[in-house]
DNA sequence: TTCCGACAGTGGGGTCGCAAT
DNA sequence: ATTGCGACCCCACTATCGGAA
């Protein structure tokens, strides 16, 4: 198939806006691709390349766009653009930014305007934005005349959809049996959603067991004999970066398992590093066993996917629990206490606070693990806390928030200093009507101006929540808040009464998270609330 | 007809590795 | 050596649309 021909029907099913016709269109384009395109076809769709991300950012699509003038006359298939993506993919080491240029420039120098277009957009991941997965699924499901539950099934299993629609479109439902959860594999992971407080979760979820945040890199550990491979959240790779949690579970004594859990440091005194500390594991490639000494990493699992030939996913979340109680010590699960009362709910996501940690999951004690949804049977509960702040300056946004000032400079005020700090930025919170007030109140108070950013007069306070107060190279107070979000403005405050540096630093010092230990010491006693109901 | 769940869009913070400067 | 960029980790909130109720 030509590219001209799979841009051009695409671009239609984009502007459809039916599902049932994109559905249809799509199904229609996927019966046209050859054996050899499938693969490429559901990819491009998807808004993905097989290769993965190139390295290529918008400046070397631009180059290659400005490097020679564009054909007329299409030629290029989806085979021809393929190669030269792989080709792209492999160059590594010195010299290859410019053979991954020289390449683009290739290809780019036989392509017409629109499928340069594609390229770029394809390229730039934005072509993801059409919301194209769950359309693909029913229209590939259409078009291999397969049920789209057991596709969607498949996909979730897989974690790669092109490959699942490729043995879908090729050998049809045989080719779908496959996809039964595969050990070294990796699967979706099942999220949560937020939860104001811990009596809001109670309330939401009938049975249900509560576990502690820990506020680490989300892992899912595979173990076959004794091979084992560790992915992140996002499925990536991260078996080399974590050998300690590698041996623990080569030595489990299963045959296989699959477990999902949460990495991260701590402190010589106990409580758990910042994210940021645990982060420094994470590099790709880097060579784990120099930081393994100085920065062990410790897994704690809160559920088991797979055990011994047997795939637990559709189980309840207590009986999965039960079975990570088997295969698993204490020191390696995650806290956990079953059916609690409200009281003892809320000391246990106090105690959670008090030790560092992030906050509490509920989880229904019924629910299977919903691979990859983010559905309403785990909820985080998280505390979070809130500061008045001051705008001092304001950036234009992008896309749907071109023409409005988006992303707001906040500043604490600094008695000492005479003035205010920046403390962090924030886009969040804001609804149409607010910012579309906050472009025209701001652009009042403008006292200049550089590429992207207005800066204002300090006079309007907001109401700022965020999660914490972690240390930052870059700030110039050498803190910054860590997921800031507006809550609402403050007309009725004046500057005067902004937070000041202090607070701020008490709170980065952990001086709250102390006194809460502190005090739930002196009133529940508490010990070791280590777990098990 | 209204309600609700899923998801895209909008970027925030960080870390690392790699190539260019 | 330093700098800048891209890939990935974590993150929250709003608008919107299709399907459920």
């Amino acid at each position: 198939m030509l590219v001209s021909d799979f841009v051009a029907t695409s671009g239609r099913v984009a502007a459809l806006s039916r599902r049932v016709e994109k559905i249809a269109a799509l199904a229609a384009i996927l019966r046209r691709l050859s054996p050899a395109e499938v693969q490429i076809g559901v990819d491009w769709l998807a808004g993905r390349l097989r290769q993965g991300r190139l390295g290529l950012g918008p400046g070397v699509v631009a180059e290659a766009r400005r490097a020679s003038p564009s054909v007329a006359q299409p030629a290029l298939t989806l085979g021809d653009a393929d190669a030269v993506f792989t080709e792209i993919a492999r160059a590594s080491g010195p010299g290859a930014a410019g053979a991954r240029r020289a390449a683009l420039g290739g290809l780019f120098a036989r392509a017409t305007d629109r499928e340069r277009d594609f390229f770029a957009r394809l390229l730039a991941g934005e072509l993801r934005q059409e919301r194209i997965e769950p359309v693909m699924i029913d229209a590939v499901a259409r078009a291999a005349r397969v049920p789209p539950t057991s596709l969607r099934r498949a996909v979730m299993l897989a974690g790669d959809a092109a490959e699942v629609a490729k043995a879908a479109l090729l050998e049809g439902a045989l080719g779908l049996q496959r996809f039964s959860l595969q050990l070294l594999r990796p699967v979706q992971p099942m999220l949560a959603q937020s939860a104001d407080d811990v009596a809001t979760a109670l309330s939401e979820l009938r049975a249900m067991a509560l576990e502690w945040k820990l506020d680490g890199v989300r892992v899912q550990a595979h173990k076959a004999g004794d091979e084992v491979r560790v992915f992140s959240r996002g499925l990536g790779p991260v078996t080399k970066a974590v050998p300690e949690i590698v041996e623990i579970v080569r030595a489990l004594p299963v045959r296989s398992v699959v477990l999902d859990g949460e990495a991260l440091t701590f402190r010589a005194e106990g409580p758990p590093h910042p994210f940021q500390v645990t982060m420094r594991r994470f590099g790709r490639a880097h060579d784990a066993a120099a930081l393994r000494a100085e920065l062990p990493l410790r897994a704690l699992f809160f559920d088991v996917l797979h055990l011994d030939g047997e795939d637990l996913l559709d189980r309840p979340g207590s009986e999965r629990t039960a079975a990570l109680r088997q295969v698993l010590d204490r020191s390696l699960r995650v806290p956990r206490i079953e059916l609690p009362t409200a009281a003892e709910a809320e000391a246990f996501f106090a105690d959670a606070l008090a030790r560092g940690h992030e906050g509490v999951i509920a989880k229904s004690l019924a629910a299977p693990y919903e691979a990859g949804r983010r559905r309403g049977s785990w909820l985080k509960v998280k505390r979070a806390r809130t500061l008045d702040l001051v705008v001092l300056a304001a950036e234009w946004g992008t896309g749907r928030r071109r023409g409005l000032l988006s992303n707001l400079h906040l500043g604490a005020r600094d008695p000492s200093a005479g003035g205010f700090v920046l403390l962090g930025k924030t886009f969040k919170g804001m609804s149409d009507e607010v910012l579309a007030w906050q472009t025209q109140r701001l652009l009042e108070l403008e006292i200049g101006r550089d590429a992207g950013t207005v800066y204002v007069r300090p006079e309007i306070v907001v109401e700022v929540a965020f999660e914490d107060v972690q240390a930052s190279p870059r700030y110039p107070g050498g803190v910054v808040l860590r997921s800031a979000r507006v809550r609402r403005y403050r007309p009725d405050k004046a500057v005067e009464g902004v937070s000041t540096m202090v607070e701020v630093r008490a709170i980065h010092a952990g001086a709250l998270a102390r006194e809460a230990a502190e005090k739930g010491q002196a009133e529940g006693g508490g010990e070791e609330l280590e777990e098990d109901g």
